[in-house]
DNA sequence: ACCGGATGGAACC
DNA sequence: TGGTTCCCCTCCGG
C-alpha cells in the first residue's frame, strides 16, 4: 500500500569480471574512498578484498537512493552480491549464503547446514528451567493433582500419510481450518478471497463453497458454542459474520468499515477472535490494536473498543483459557503475547505481557488445563510459557523452528493437540526444505514441547509447496493441513488398510478448479461438469484429465 | 519457460 | 516520527 515510487536518476553502472577486477562506470568515481566501517563479519577472505571497491561503490550509490545496476560476468552470490560461493538450490538441498546469519536460529558464525538446532531428534533445544521448587503453587500440584496424572506417556498417533484425496476447490491461498465440533469428517476452511469452504472428507467430493460472506482474507473462524450448525468468521474486510452451514445464510454482526474504502489509513481488517461462551461474546480484535465485543444474542456490538496492543499494530491473535472465562490471551505485531483478565479490561492493564523479539504469530492456551501457553514468533522460535512451573515472566522453554517467512505465506501458527492428555504435542509446518530422497519438501512437524524433541515430519512427496496452515482434529487421529490452495487430509498409516494406501496414490487433485487454470488443460469453454469421472470408495468424483495431474497434488513438479 | 504481482515487516534515514 | 527500500527456499498465471 505504500506509494509506489520511480527511481528520479539513472543508476550507476558496476561490472564485475571473471579474471581481474575491472570497472566501467557511468562516470566521476566521487566520494569514493570514503571512510566506512565494513559490516562485522568474520575476517575478511581474498574474495572480499578483491570486491571491496565494487562494494564501496555499491554503498555509495546505495546511500544516494540509486541501486546500482551490477553486470556480472562472475559468478555471485544472489543473496549477498559476492563472489565465491553461491546461495540457492544444490539438488535438493539449499546451500545458505555464508555471509548471513544462520537462517534457522538466526545467530552468525554457521548456516542452516550445520546449525546445532537442526539435528533432528533434538530439535533446538533450548532447556527449561525448572523454576519456584519451592513454590506452594507446586506443592499443591504434586500433592493434588499429580496423582491423577498418567506417569508414563502414551505414544503419539501420528497422522502421516494423506489417505484421502487433496481438494483444491479454494482459488486463493487457504488461511485457516477448523473441524466441525461434533460431525467427524466436516472441515471448514477460509481462504485469502474470504471464501469458506465446507468440506465432507468422507464423502470426498461432498463441498461447498461460500463466496458471498466475505470479500478478502477470512483470517479466524470458530463455531458457535450455542449451535453447532453456526460459525463465526473474522476478515480483512472488517466484518464480523454468522452464518448457517446448511442454508448458507450469513448475517454480518459488525462492520467496522461501514463507509468503503477510504484509503489504508482508515480501513479495518479484523484478525484475532475466538468466543467466550460463558459471557455469550465474540471477541474479535483488529489491526489498529483494538479489541470489540459482540453480544451472541442479540448479534450486536457491546461496549467501546478497548486497545490491548500497540496503537495502530494489528492483533491477530486471540483465545479465552478452557478453563477459567475470565483469562483472554492476545498476541499481535508488537512482539507481544498478553494476558488480560476479562473483568477488567481498559488499555494497558494486561495481567502479564509476554514478550518476544518479533512478531508474534499465535498464542494457545493448552487444551484441556489451560495453564500452558504455546506462542509462535517470527524469531523462529516457539515458547512454552508455563503458569504452574514457571512463571509468565520469561518462557519456559524455546525451541528453535523454521517458520519465519512473512510475505504472500499465511503465518505459521504451532497449534495444540486436542487429544493428548499431556498437553505436550504440537504441530506447526516447516518453512525451510530438507532434502528427502533428493527431492526439496517442505515437512509438518510434531514437536514434544515438554522436551523440545521433534516427533515426526510429516510429508509426502507430492505435496511441494509449503503447508502453513495444519489442525489436528479433536477426537481422531487426524492432522488437516492447508497448503497453497490445496486441502490435505491425513490419518496414521498404519490405521489404513492396504486398498485405501493405493487409494491414497491414485486419486489426487480432483473438485472445482479455477476456469482459467483448465483453460490449461482444454481449450473449450467449461464448466465443472465435464471433469473426468473417477470412483473413489464408491463415490464418482471429478479429477483431472491427464495422468500427470492425477498422480501429482500439486501442479509443478520440483527439481 | 520466464516474469511480474500480490504483499508485510524491519531497518534504515 | 514517517517515508523509503529491501527482503534467502512463494506461487500463480499471463
Amino acid at each position: 500500500m505504500a506509494p509506489q515510487t520511480r527511481r528520479t536518476a539513472f543508476p550507476k553502472v558496476l561490472i564485475a569480471r571473471d579474471s581481474d577486477y575491472e570497472q566501467s562506470s557511468s562516470g566521476e568515481e566521487e566520494e569514493e574512498e570514503e571512510e566506512e566501517e565494513e559490516e562485522e563479519e568474520g575476517p575478511p577472505s581474498e574474495e572480499d578484498n578483491e570486491n571491496e571497491e565494487k562494494m564501496e561503490d555499491f554503498k555509495d550509490a546505495k546511500r544516494k537512493g540509486k541501486t546500482p545496476i551490477t553486470i556480472s560476468l562472475k559468478k555471485v552470490c544472489k543473496v549477498c552480491k559476492r563472489a565465491g560461493h553461491e546461495a540457492g538450490f544444490k539438488g535438493a538441498t539449499y546451500i545458505d549464503c555464508p555471509m548471513k546469519p544462520c537462517f534457522l536460529c538466526k545467530m552468525p558464525g554457521h548456516t542452516t547446514m550445520t546449525c546445532p538446532h537442526r539435528v533432528a531428534t533434538q530439535h533446538g533445544v533450548i532447556p527449561a528451567p525448572h523454576k519456584n521448587t519451592q513454590n506452594p503453587v507446586e506443592f499443591i500440584f504434586e500433592r493434588q493433582l499429580r496423582p491423577g496424572i498418567a506417569s508414563i506417556k502414551p505414544a503419539y498417533v501420528i497422522p502421516d500419510q494423506v489417505n484421502c484425496a487433496a481438494i483444491r476447490y479454494h482459488s486463493r491461498r487457504v488461511t485457516s481450518l477448523e473441524f466441525h465440533p461434533t460431525y467427524n469428517h466436516i472441515l471448514l476452511s477460509g481462504d485469502k478471497k474470504g471464501q469458506l469452504g465446507v468440506w465432507d472428507f468422507a464423502k470426498v467430493h461432498e463441498k461447498t463453497v461460500y463466496g458471498n460472506i466475505h470479500s478478502c482474507i477470512l483470517n479466524n473462524m470458530r463455531f458457535s458454542p450455542a449451535n453447532d450448525g453456526t460459525i463465526y468468521c473474522a476478515s480483512s474486510d472488517g466484518t464480523v459474520s454468522c452464518t448457517d452451514l446448511e442454508t448458507g445464510i450469513s448475517t454480518s454482526l459488525m462492520n467496522l468499515n461501514p463507509d468503503g474504502w477510504q484509503g489504508p489509513a482508515s480501513w479495518r481488517m479484523l484478525y484475532g477472535m475466538d468466543i467466550n461462551s460463558d459471557k455469550g461474546a465474540v471477541l474479535v480484535a483488529d489491526n489498529f490494536g483494538f479489541l470489540y465485543l459482540v453480544d451472541t444474542r442479540t448479534n450486536s456490538r457491546t461496549g467501546k473498543a478497548i486497545m490491548i496492543h500497540k496503537k495502530g499494530s494489528k492483533v491477530v491473535g486471540l483465545h479465552c483459557n478452557p478453563v477459567q472465562p475470565d483469562l483472554l490471551l492476545s498476541c499481535g505485531n508488537d512482539h507481544f503475547a498478553r494476558l488480560w483478565d476479562m473483568r477488567r479490561l481498559e488499555a494497558g492493564s494486561a495481567l502479564y505481557n509476554l514478550e518476544h523479539r518479533r512478531v508474534v504469530n499465535s498464542a494457545y492456551f493448552s487444551p484441556l488445563s489451560g495453564s500452558k501457553i504455546l506462542t509462535t514468533s517470527q524469531d523462529n522460535r516457539l515458547r512454552i510459557w508455563d503458569s504452574i512451573f514457571g512463571n509468565l515472566d520469561s518462557p519456559s522453554r524455546e525451541i528453535v523452528h523454521s517458520h519465519d517467512f512473512n510475505r504472500h505465506l499465511t503465518p505459521f501458527r504451532a497449534e495444540w493437540d486436542p487429544k493428548d492428555p499431556s498437553e505436550s504435542l504440537a504441530v506447526i509446518g516447516h518453512y525451510i526444505s530438507e532434502n528427502f530422497n533428493g527431492t526439496a519438501l517442505h515437512p509438518i512437524d510434531f514437536i514434544d514441547i515438554n522436551t523440545g524433541h521433534l516427533v515426526a515430519e510429516v510429508m509426502d512427496p507430492n505435496i511441494t509447496t509449503i503447508s502453513p496452515v495444519n489442525k489436528l482434529h479433536p477426537r481422531d487421529d487426524v492432522l488437516a493441513t492447508g497448503s497453497s490452495r490445496s486441502l490435505f487430509i491425513w490419518r496414521p498409516k498404519e490405521k489404513l488398510d492396504v486398498a485405501e494406501q493405493l487409494d491414497a496414490r491414485k486419486i489426487i487433485v480432483f473438485g472445482g478448479d479455477g476456469k482459467k487454470r483448465r483453460k490449461k488443460y482444454r481449450d473449450e469453454d467449461d464448466d465443472d461438469s465435464d471433469d473426468d469421472k473417477f470412483t473413489f470408495k464408491g463415490k464418482n468424483v471429478k479429477v483431472k484429465k491427464s495422468e500427470k495431474q492425477t498422480t501429482r497434488y500439486s501442479r509443478k513438479a520440483k527439481r
